[in-house]
RNA sequence: GGGGUUGUAGCUCAGCAGGAUAGAGCAACGGAUUCCUAAUCCGUUUGUCGGGGGUUCGACUCCCCCCAGCCCCA
């Protein structure tokens, strides 16, 4: 993106001019304007060092402006009230670098990659034990996003998804299998073709069943005694609801377009002994130390209280083992993010866990020697786990935990990406009879939330309506493509237009709708781009910039086009912006914004109408341009392209 | 008790490495000419940017205090 580059430009030069005329460092750096007549970048340094030189900071801007005159790219800079340094670029020179560096026409699959800049993102980690809901499905999108952003700034991404597949949860849909359902595992397989719905049920009977007499509570010591233990029937039990689970969950997510790399699993975290090792680790480095005394007496811990995050808290030592020898979450979950960084040295054996439809392969962790050739994993130079804000304080723990072993790097390189909750509006919730005062959060325990696959089959159902409605006469196949892609695109856009800080209060009617704001008003923007062009070629007219005809342009480019297109140059930047703030959620307002400045374009500015053949091909320039960005943009969110709407 | 986070139009939310007139969508009302698809567009209406101090040429944006909700730790 060529703006960026002469701003960057510009800053280095008018830096070194306020050094050479003031004598000392001035901290430059450009804005946009506030519209497009004002300029296209704009400089506010001279309204600070106003106050430092006593003088007016219209005349400092009107000495810097005449420092930088003749700077490629750049027309002209004026002083602009109270004191800003407005920049116009030279509109016929940037457009003539636009059109030869060429439009892409494919390549959108993001992977052009950085040597040496590997990022592990995990996320969605959903427990397999039942069906994914609404607040899983944040997580998914969220981390989704943050791959593929982060697989334009040049990283190899490596998305995982980590499977708990010996913790309560699933022991407790086992403890429900043998004394609630006690039909056969098989026989269940063959009744219920969506499993995951019916353990959502089972999961939810069992937690009542607890409820109702305490001491059952002892069958889930049992159970996870049993599965730890390989003792049979639990174990193999286990051993079977997991990865059928994992199974509904990658399909679920497989309609959203959401895929994964690798499934490291715990039991393979366990049987690989990675605590041990991150143990000898922690004691080697001096991080642990087993307390005599006070109520930790026995236990392993981990000393905090040095750390500034922890300083004021009561208890700033966190237990890492516990006096009995077991070990916490915490301590696990530090050792498998130290194997995340390579830090271990040791690795797992994979196999292949699944195949999607093109081929690719889904990799899980697997029992020693493994099965296939597994590409190389872990090893990451920076690592986001996507995990919701409840878990920010095991999140900081972990990152501290690596600071104190001296793995400084490391921990500045692991990002907690915390979002908030997904809960139900009040509305909802009392339709599915769980209503109080307000949003209810969803509870699987409970078994009160919106499963994901029900959600996606409603949006299908609403958006199969609207196609029937447009375009009856199309095959049953391609109504229904259509619709999963509609309905794809609202649900991930949905997900994405909240600030990730913000709770969502979960309602079916805002989520269904595909007008305003929404997933359907982007991709009715770039259907309608399409349609367009297709006309334009029934018409006989070009579809393609002839090269080096935007370079005799007759006439000034008018200030909306130009606009339009400045907007369009953002997208890198966007990027940037939606990484280093950690929010994918400001890259989907951005083509939203790109969004209705087309549906602008597209009303003042028709093409195929138009006789004058230089105005022609500048708004041809246009349009393809959107196109263009806008199908990066789909492919950064993961949004799909529908053909027609 | 400690920490975090949120508080912006009737509702749901953007905006905030300080900057040039506070924006969308929904809802309401009214429009869109033989015009590249109306899932679109245009117009009208509404704001003590939770409250109070402070820093600054300039604060929705930064700092402090307070209030309310939610979350985490204890």
């Amino acid at each position: 993106m060529w703006k960026d580059d002469i701003a960057r430009g510009l800053e280095q030069r008018l830096k070194a001019w306020a050094q050479g005329a003031f004598g000392f460092d001035v901290a430059v750096f450009a804005a946009s304007t506030p519209s497009v007549d004002k300029g296209d970048l704009a400089f506010s340094f001279p309204l600070k060092l106003a106050g430092r030189l006593k003088r007016p900071p219209m005349e400092i801007a009107a000495e810097a402006a005449a420092a930088v005159e003749g700077h490629p790219g750049v027309a002209r800079a004026v002083p602009a009230p109270p004191g800003f340094l407005n920049v116009y670029l030279d509109r016929k020179d940037y457009l003539h670098h636009l059109a030869s560096s060429g439009l892409r026409t494919t390549g959108y699959e993001l992977r052009a990659t950085a040597p040496g800049r590997k990022a592990i993102v995990e996320h969605t980690n959903i427990n397999p034990n039942k069906a994914a809901h609404i607040g899983h499905l944040r997580n998914a999108v969220l981390g989704d996003a943050l791959v593929r952003l982060l697989r334009r700034q040049g990283f190899t991404v490596e998305a995982q998804n980590y499977i708990d597949n010996t913790g309560v949860q699933v022991a407790d849909v086992v403890v429900g299998l043998l004394h609630l359902d006690k039909r056969p595992w098989a026989e269940i397989v063959a009744a219920h073709p969506k499993l995951d719905f019916f353990t959502w049920d089972l999961y939810a009977r069992t937690a009542g069943f607890y409820e109702e007499d305490k001491s059952r509570l002892d069958l889930r010591q049992k159970t996870l005694k049993h599965i730890e233990e390989a003792i049979d029937p639990e174990a193999t039990l286990a051993a079977a609801v997991a990865p059928a689970m994992v199974r509904c969950h990658l399909a679920t997510m497989e309609r959203l377009g959401i895929r994964y790399d690798l499934l490291p699993k715990e039991s393979e975290v366990l049987s690989y002994k990675l605590w041990e090792k991150a143990f000898a680790l922690l004691k080697e480095r001096g991080a642990v130390t087993l307390a005599t005394e006070g109520k930790t007496a026995g236990c392993w811990v981990l000393a905090l209280k040095d750390s500034p995050a922890f300083k004021k808290m009561q208890d700033p030592d966190k237990i890492l083992v516990r006096s009995n020898g077991t070990v916490t979450y915490t301590g696990k979950d530090i050792a498998y993010q130290m194997w995340k960084f390579g830090l271990l040295g040791t690795d797992f054996a994979y196999r292949s866990f699944h195949r999607y439809a093109d081929g690719t392969i889904v990799w899980e962790t697997a029992p020693p020697p493994g099965e296939g050739e597994a590409p190389p994993f872990g090893g990451a130079s920076v690592v986001y786990n996507v995990i919701d804000v409840r878990q920010s304080y095991l999140q900081e723990v972990v990152k501290e935990a690596l600071a104190i072993c001296g793995f400084r790097d490391q921990s500045a390189a692991s990002v907690h990406f915390a979002y908030e909750m997904v809960s139900l509006s009040e509305k909802l919730a009392q339709a599915l009879g769980a209503g109080g005062g307000g949003a209810v959060a969803m509870s699987g325990r409970k078994g009160i939330g919106v499963k994901a696959d029900d959600l996606l089959d409603a949006l299908e159902a609403a958006a199969g309506k609207e196609v029937e409605s447009r375009h009856a006469d199309l095959p049953e196949s391609d109504k229904k493509t259509l619709a999963r892609e509609i309905a794809g695109g609202a649900l991930k856009f949905f997900m994405l237009k909240f600030g990730k800080e913000k709770v969502i209060a979960f309602d079916m009617d805002e989520a269904l709708n595909f007008e305003g704001d929404s997933g359907p008003y982007l991709q009715y923007s770039l259907v309608r781009a399409f349609a367009i062009l297709r006309k334009l070629g029934e018409a006989g007219r070009e579809t393609a910039v002839p090269p080096g005809a935007l370079e005799t342009l007759p006439f000034p480019v008018p200030d909306d086009l130009w606009g339009f297109l400045m907007k369009l140059e953002d997208l890198d930047s966007q990027v940037a912006k939606a990484i280093t703030g950690l929010d994918p959620s400001t890259f989907a307002y951005y083509l939203l914004d790109i969004a209705t400045a087309f549906h602008a374009f597209y009303h003042h500015h028709p093409l195929l109408p138009e006789k004058d053949e230089a105005l022609y091909r500048l708004r041809l320039f246009c349009l393809l341009k959107f196109i263009d960005t806008m199908r990066a943009g789909f492919a950064l969110l993961g949004l799909p392209v529908p053909e027609r709407m």
